[in-house]
DNA sequence: TATGAATGAGCCTTCATTCAT
DNA sequence: AATGAATGAAGGCTCATTCAT
């Protein structure tokens, strides 16, 4: 069991980040919150992480990884084609709107990537994953039920994520204006209308 | 002069932040890059706006309008029903994409607002007149067309600007993942995939 | 008179640097203990010198032309060849053993310099200048008195220059090793020892 | 094994530390620096040294000996009266000017030595046997030659020395300004100049 | 109206030192 | 004898804010 003390305190260290972050954003988190909520001095954070930069690249990552695995989970296990298709809308909306603190901290590093090119290769690769895995359940299910998109297949997965990630946005500055049921309902109804019946 | 010198200074300022803004970021800005942008002491921009919140508060406001007005313009004066839809979608995802100054401090200002309560009635009422302004542009284009939408006519706008929103950043952080023509036909298609014949 | 109150501030922390530099040497001294020296806040000597280095080379130019400007005197108005020659090296010894603070600067500068590239040239033109005034006194002296040195005449500043910078560190580690007569006579000697008549 | 572990790892610590003190300088070298030269952790330096003062007082003396030891052989075993004096100076100040690791580690501890009167005493010794080395070459061959010198007798190598160090730091600042043969030619005419036949 | 000077809190980082193992 | 983890005190620097002029 001589593989640390270390990697364990690091993991705290990332989490109690990802909780600050998720708190009170990046710009407004400083070493000493994480170090604080982490129940360290900020020496010991620095031992760890030789850089702030070089923390919140792994708290991205994490936090990436993260909301990714709670993707595969609303897509699961789901055996039925389109039954569960509303569930699993309903959970990705869940997981971004209700702001787990790992959808909110990418949330955050994505604007961050406006003005700081090293965040945007985890992001990219996270957008592609998350696209990947939508398409990979998806499209067999479409041709199993003899349907096919309007558009091309590859902006499927975008779209949808692209609209949940928009809508996100405007419930979050005015939640009267959107209800999850509204949004789930608007995204189904638009999937469905993207397909047509194989010629 | 129907404007005061202090008014125009101020507004000098403002415009001067945006340009900060959009090229730095709010969290790498000071208000001394701003007053070095406006050509003018630090002392001068704590005269006209109090604290850094106040000119933000303007700020954000300021942007708003500028990509409010080009949205306008976007919609325009068209006449011919869906002739012009296409041309609507690509000025409107330039207006983003192309990343104009306003529209980046509006998205960067976004994200603070994931943090700061302030900041939100403000990007409220942003998103909620553009959905409007979508609204009464195409809702009687609808009904003269005999066309009804599929689902709740109060988020059709707000599904158009979420997925521009949405791509947006999908765009931004992989631009060989989506490209403009991608992204118009999409959203083009499936705004007409949610429109059905009036019964 | 509007030639700033920011010019007095900073002739200020320039001196204060020196009395602590002097005191504490380079390395142990933070710019906080020369902003209390100087009477000020740490952010007042950033608002005047933007980074330390930029202080410690304005601190340096000040401290060489300040040992100069003593060296210039040491040679000074002397009309009576050799008369005073002895008390110029004297004064030139008391300057530098005696450990006036910008003497003392500019040793422990010199030191620094073997690892900091961008204090050299400050330095360098510090000893061409203080050989040159040398020069200027004692050649025309030579002629005048029809001798001539036995050795290259640009030696002859670098040599007397040379031998009282060494002879101050032995005399600093160990002050008992030498006496000031003892520098001056042996320096007077060896002055003298390398000259001969003209042929 | 004579020694044990112990004393051979604190030795690879003190060679360690020179190498890094010649390169870095003692203001920018920290106790990782030496560790990582050295090989080992930083724990292992304290578990050898309590303190960093500790590590370069040894460090100090140890590079004082090697000095001295190159000096001695500088001198060596001439036979020839003179004819190997200007051989012996172009030695000393090889090793001064060419910077071995250990000069340059010596000459940067008496920088340290303005403010730390710790270092002094060692300082001292050193110069103190450089002079006696010196002496005891040099004293026996004049008599031999029947000369003496026309300064007192202490002050011989004390000046060569001192004229050895002062002019290495002008050489340093300015490596155009003087030559290496400069140097030796001025200060073998010096020496020879302070000379007369014994009366 | 506008400026330059000054402040003080806070930030990221470095580092000698301690300690359990 | 040696290591890695952790600490806490500085250190240099940035920045929003205040204020006299």
């Amino acid at each position: 069991m001589r593989y640390k003390k270390s990697e364990i305190s690091a993991g705290q260290i990332v989490q109690a980040a990802i909780r600050v972050l998720a708190r009170q954003g990046y710009a407004r988190t400083s070493l000493m919150d994480i170090a604080r909520e982490a129940g360290m001095s900020k020496g010991a954070v620095h031992y760890h992480f030789p850089t702030k930069e070089a923390l919140i690249q792994v708290v991205l990552k994490t936090a990436c990884d993260a909301v990714q695995a709670r993707t595969i989970e609303a897509w699961g296990d789901s055996t039925q084609p389109f039954v569960s298709l509303r569930k699993s809308l309903e959970t990705l909306w869940e997981v971004r709107a209700n702001r787990t603190d790992e959808a909110l901290v990418v949330a955050d590093l994505l604007a961050q990537a406006l003005y700081d090119e090293k965040l945007r290769p985890q992001l990219a690769s996270f957008y592609e994953r998350a696209a990947t895995q939508i398409s990979e359940y998806l499209l067999p299910q479409l041709e199993a039920a003899g349907l096919a998109s309007k558009i091309d297949e590859r902006m499927l997965p975008r779209i949808v994520i692209g609209l949940l990630d928009g809508l996100v946005m405007q419930a979050f500055v005015d939640p009267d204006a959107l209800t999850p049921d509204d949004v789930v309902t608007a995204i189904e109804t638009m999937a469905a209308s993207l397909l047509q019946v194989r010629s």
